[in-house]
DNA sequence: GTTCAGTACTGAACCGGTTTAGACCCAACG
DNA sequence: CGTTGGGTCTAAACCGGTTCAGTACTGAAC
């Protein structure tokens, strides 16, 4: 049944009457092949079914035409955010067409991060990789360039870095729902934060406070592991505050609706009584009720950005950052004008 | 910087003073090395650094040390779904320990399903697959059969499979919520179904109504495409019908989280009007107002489970089919007694 | 008519491992 | 003392491509 044998560039180069190098010129392009025997070759190559093997070819000519994605977070959250599915479908929309792959590891609790990239490229399984979630003074960035190989950062770094960054201006995204609420009449707005180890969480935070300050705004900073559990921890306890604020902008979906479950519980109207905004815009928030005011993120054209940067990259080319068009804010019915006191 | 010499085996042989070989024998534990030149060889790749080039393994022995997963559906709707990135962290649990890498693929618009595992295969990227999602009468597994390369299938196939199936008895999970609502003392309850042409949807269908018939319940089942859009829609119709039910029975937490935001946009109270049960059970579940009840299913440890019986299929074993422990329910606040007419 | 350049092609080395056939040594046995 | 046999090790083939040095032939230039 399993026809194993598949045809090697010798069966075509005896059967075609030339020799093995002259069929790989023709294959791929190469001068010093008349159009005639190129053609002949190639229909030949063709008419038996065979394309170069990508081992024998990886190893001749040291690429493994493959990238990586290390997931650091934890499952848990993973499962529950909606960024990397989308992203890794941008990934796949640039590899597709490229005859690349992606080869996905998670940082498992019986391998830390460390490893699993020194994994990845002790093996030289990829040609690059993709960082992402960047922490303050990420360590990774040395431990990659050390291991000698491409990658691009999402998010610009905070320590000197030789790789291209592909980012977004999630800053801008805070900024929006900020003037958003303020527009609204709100002066006292809280921010439930994902982890101040990580730079996009800084940006966003930073974001929101040069916001909040800049149209004299009263603000809270609470932060968080990106959990929904965290995220209605974080409500609760700005909620019992005494004074409360009146609009809470999370800094992702997931959180936000986990934050409304819990006001809702406590008997408060959202947005009568509470405005809520999230990050991420989830097909699942336009359904909720309310429905949720939240900042649109292409993840998936971040995805496909990022997989070309590092495929040019991976070819040798200069490191060159590209920033991605800003976030939109989506209104929706979850935010509306403070509570008259 | 980048030092990108790395020893190879005859360095190592070299400096051990013995032949390739031989360092090959004493790396792999084969008999025909002597204890104490094994263990002075040993060191001495130790201390050289050296591990085997993956590739020029890969090209020898014949295998890719790689598994792949292909993701079939629209990446909007895997997107909202928890059961990739909890199901793919299983896997890793297993891989990242045995050496293995995960290669992911998702059909794109601009490759469809079956290009995406021939590319695969044709490359022998991989030595074996993953088929999830199955359906009916599922013409994937032919035709991976035909490429000759191991795989598991995520549930039993309707057709004749040559692989090991790993499941889980989701209609088991349907069945608990359905008698947990006819307790409650429903007995006019709707389904809100996946896609016909999945076959783990026909199996909680069909669950549902022999669940439905047992306890004498008026039923009724209207199938979606997944998403929250499509669950939302599912719900509105229901509730629009001369005589809505009066719960719902939801196949994962996404679509029943939209149908709770259009019962609950129309003024209905959950669960005191409408009772809604989900699938998946989801963190977010657990912090809504009322929380979802929700049939949990082990995800990770599915992923798990498949990983290994696919390494054990990769590694030549006979077909021997995998059924995981049943899904409970978990009971919370959006379910309850039907309203008293 | 030789030199020269250029094109088309071959043969062999190479990537870095695995695997097999066989050489060599020493002990035991008839 | 010659043979057999088991254990240790080497040399070389092999996986299936790429690449480079070099050869043979062609046509143009001097």
């Amino acid at each position: 049944m399993t026809n194993d044998t598949r045809p090697t560039i010798a069966d075509v180069a005896r059967r075609a009457g030339v020799s093995k190098g002259l069929v790989s010129f023709a294959l791929n392009g190469r001068a010093g092949v008349s159009a005639d025997t190129r053609e002949r070759i190639l229909s030949i190559a063709a008419e038996m079914g065979w394309s170069p093997s990508l081992r024998a070819r990886s190893l001749s000519v040291g690429r493994a035409f493959a990238c990586g994605l290390v997931i650091g977070r934890s499952p848990d959250v993973i499962a529950a955010d909606p960024f990397f599915p989308s992203f890794i479908a941008g990934v796949e929309d640039e590899f597709s067409v490229s005859g690349q792959v992606l080869v996905l590891a998670a940082a498992t609790p019986g391998r830390q991060e460390d490893d699993t990239y020194r994994g990845l490229v002790a093996d030289r399984r990829v040609d690059g990789v993709i960082l992402s979630d960047l922490r303050a003074g990420d360590p990774r960035i040395d431990l990659v360039a050390g291991l000698g190989i491409a990658a691009v950062t999402l998010g610009v770094p905070d320590v000197d870095s030789p790789f291209t960054s592909v980012s977004i201006d999630d800053g801008a995204g805070i900024r929006l729902a900020v003037d958003h609420l303020a527009d609204l009449g709100h002066t006292d707005i809280a921010h439930v934060a994902g982890p101040t180890a990580m730079l996009h969480g800084r940006h966003r935070t930073a974001a929101f406070e040069r916001a909040a300050a800049a149209r004299g705004i009263r603000s809270r900073v609470v932060s968080t592991d990106f959990s929904a559990a965290d995220g209605a921890r974080a409500t609760t306890g700005l909620l019992d505050a005494e004074t409360p604020p009146t609009a809470i902008v999370y800094s992702n979906d997931n959180m936000a609706i986990a934050g409304l479950g819990v006001a809702q519980r406590r008997g408060l109207n959202v947005p009568r009584d509470l405005s809520i905004t999230g990050f991420d815009d989830v097909e699942l928030g336009r359904h909720l009720h309310p429905a949720l005011t939240s900042v649109s993120t292409d993840a998936r054209g971040w995805g496909a950005a990022a997989a070309r940067a590092l495929l040019i990259a991976v070819a040798g080319a200069a490191r060159e950052d590209l920033r991605l068009p800003d976030p939109r804010l989506i209104v929706r019915a979850s935010t509306g004008a403070p509570p008259t006191t």
